[in-house]
DNA sequence: GCCAACGTTGGC
DNA sequence: GCCAACGTTGGC
């Protein structure tokens, strides 16, 4: 039996690398992540864990899904004690879910993008995970 | 080890 | 563009 797969939301700025992009790419080298708590999450990652892609600053939005394809590695971009992985996306929802609806709705009272703002790499749970693709109407 | 200052993020 | 929140840095 393969061992259960944990679920990540992660963050982006669409200016600077959208789901658009991940998709035309086809995987990506998550890299850039210059915060503890978010490279503590990053190492924490496993190949095939589930990620939702979340648009900040524009759209505030989870747009897709994606998939952890390589776990934590030297962040290639420093020399210092960073991590990267690499994603690669799993379907685009129907519907992106916004910000406003994840507050509203209880049963994501306690998402952690909503409790830890800041925080680019966060930890959801399967339920969470499932519920904010079901709202997202599935990615047909 | 504390805490003030600073920088960055991200919602509004 | 503004501002609040918060993580990080650096002086003491």
């Amino acid at each position: 039996m393969l061992p259960p797969v944990a679920y990540w939301i992660v963050k982006s700025e669409p200016s600077k690398y959208s789901y658009d992009q991940l998709e035309r790419d086809g995987s990506a080298v998550w890299d850039g992540v210059r915060n503890f708590a978010a490279r503590n999450n990053l190492r924490a990652m496993k190949k095939g864990d589930g990620l939702l892609f979340y648009h900040s600053q524009e759209g505030k939005e989870v747009v897709g899904m994606a998939r952890v394809t390589r776990a934590a590695y030297q962040d290639p971009g420093t020399e210092e004690d960073w991590s990267a992985v690499d994603v690669a996306p799993a379907g685009r929802l129907k519907r992106p879910v916004g910000l406003a609806a994840m507050k509203a709705e209880p049963r994501l009272k306690d998402l952690g993008l909503l409790s830890r703002p800041r925080l680019s790499v966060v930890p959801v749970s399967r339920a969470e995970f499932e519920l904010i693709v079901r709202i997202g109407g599935g990615t047909g």
